[in-house]
DNA sequence: CTTTACCTTCCCGTGACTGGAACCCCTATA
DNA sequence: TATAGGGGTTCCAGTCACGGGAAGGTAAAG
């Protein structure tokens, strides 16, 4: 399987699989030509990477996710920590952004938003709340 | 008044203030020997951008807001407008996050954690829910 | 044979800083 | 007066996870 090939199915541009592959997470062999010829499995660990990032997984997680995968021996718990971490992680951008959206939408509903210059935002944002 | 001090007052540290007079949000003058001399009005403005900062807006934005801050003609609908975009894209990101956590909290609930290797999180990365 | 599509490497740019090195300046104390 | 400290200055490199684009080799199609 080419690069191209490989794009289309796992969903992952070309240039990301040759960053993942740079930064040691697949590591395909190549033909004689030079080209990166992707076996069944790396194709597999890319979909597997692609759907770790889709979740919000560091590329740093996604390695360790993969060696947990890649481990018979593992434990389930050493996977769920990792999860519950991460999910942590997203509930405080969560609430950092729902922060923001409460004081800025407090602030747009009290601007007139006309041809006018006094507006609540500016002066919040200069003086503070 | 010095770095150090416009960074104790403004909440940002001088880093940041140093790189903020680089891409010309503000232009303090020098004294004789070299430093920055940041007058009241400097330190009122750096104090907006660590405020509009604060709500998610990015720099370019602030350099918006704070041209429209300046400009004694504005129209607050202007201001309005920046403002509902930003509202806009900090949703985009609250409905992503939420979205993740969803998923994730899940396979996360359906993980036993303990030492044995079957693990519905890892299956999910490795087939696709 | 030529075009076109794909592959390769390499280097630069992104946003908004942060860390660190190497050096200058000012004040206070031994 | 030497020195120690705590400012300040510039410049360079690194962060994270890629994306754009150049320059060139290779393969498939007409």
């Amino acid at each position: 399987m080419n690069i191209g090939e490989v794009a289309t199915r796992s969903g992952l541009p070309a240039k990301t699989i040759r960053y993942y592959e740079d930064i040691g997470l697949v590591t395909p062999p190549r033909d004689t030509n030079g080209y990166r010829a992707f076996r069944e499995a790396d194709l597999h660990k890319l979909a597997f990477l692609a759907r770790a990032r889709a979740l919000g997984f560091s590329i740093e997680e996604c390695r360790l996710l993969m060696g947990l995968y890649e481990d018979e021996s593992r434990a389930s718990a050493d996977v769920k920590q990792l999860a519950l971490e991460h999910l942590a992680s997203i509930d405080d951008k969560i609430a950092q952004l729902q922060g923001m959206r409460a004081t800025l939408s407090t602030l747009v509903q009290a601007c007139h938003g006309d041809d006018r210059p006094d507006c609540p935002i500016l002066q919040d944002l200069a003086e503070g709340s």
